[in-house]
DNA sequence: CGCCTTGATGATAACGATTGTCAAAGTCAG
DNA sequence: CTGACTTTGACAATCGTTATCATCAAGGCG
């Protein structure tokens, strides 16, 4: 039986709002900060059930930390992530998920989801990364 | 000053005879496999440096480990993974390259690395999925 | 409405990957 | 060869995540 909890339904909630990406210990945070008595292991538990359920999508950032977004099947975007200092610009790519898709039906493949972001530099860091080299 | 130690040759040579993805434990196990006494911990900065000076790329893996790869910067690829066994099929995107290095452009990023991997399922997963839906 | 069954919760411990620490050894310049 | 300075490597510390397990609450039923 799936029981319906706030707790999940917070977890729900605070996912869709957040918009974008947010790490499960963010989350948590961000819970506990409005005023939810919630546990760390049911934010783990909630996220991970909603990624199972397919309302969320999760993917690894570059710090270790498993990053959830909720997962609007459509409505979907990709990033741009500064590796300096982790500003990010979401970006349309109409393009691209023509390309995965047709890429994983020409193999066989069902279901397709695809993590697509670019790393790089934005243009301040490109800047001081600049500055840094001739110094 | 930067030396040029056994040891980072090593790691080097491991992540380029290894080709495709590998995670640092492998990497460090595979070593010590072949007879190196090299020890964990210079596995994963001689890692961490390769990657910064853009030899090599990482990306992280669904559990939890970070992948390397040595990175040639032509010769690249990407991959299609089961999201239910694990199988990888190498794919290439040229399309999608240049549009990874021409979005980047246009939002002023500059040193464009992208992390572009789709998940689904392989055909034989995507039968037995079938199947299980059925049943 | 209250009881009971059963899944959910949450504090904490366990766990694995990664990083920091620091003495000892190796590397390169002179 | 010698000295200075870096890298190494064993180990502990740290961080994110997951399992454990007693307790609690949700929901169905009488």
């Amino acid at each position: 039986m799936k029981r319906n909890t706030w707790q999940r339904q917070a977890v729900r909630d605070a996912l869709s709002t957040s918009g974008g990406f947010v790490s499960a210990q963010e989350l948590h945070a961000g819970l506990r900060e409005g005023g939810s008595p919630i546990g760390l292991a049911t934010v783990y538990r909630a996220l991970s059930d909603l990624a199972s359920e397919g309302e969320a999508d999760s993917l690894h950032g570059n710090d270790g930390e498993s990053l959830y977004r909720a997962c609007s099947t459509e409505g979907h975007h990709h990033h741009l992530i500064c590796s300096n200092c982790g500003t990010t610009v979401e970006i349309e790519a109409d393009a691209v998920e023509t390309w995965a898709k047709s890429t994983a039906e020409a193999h066989g493949f069902t279901q397709p989801r695809h993590v697509v972001d670019i790393f790089g530099l934005c243009p301040r860091c490109s800047a001081e990364a600049a500055v840094a080299h001739s110094a």
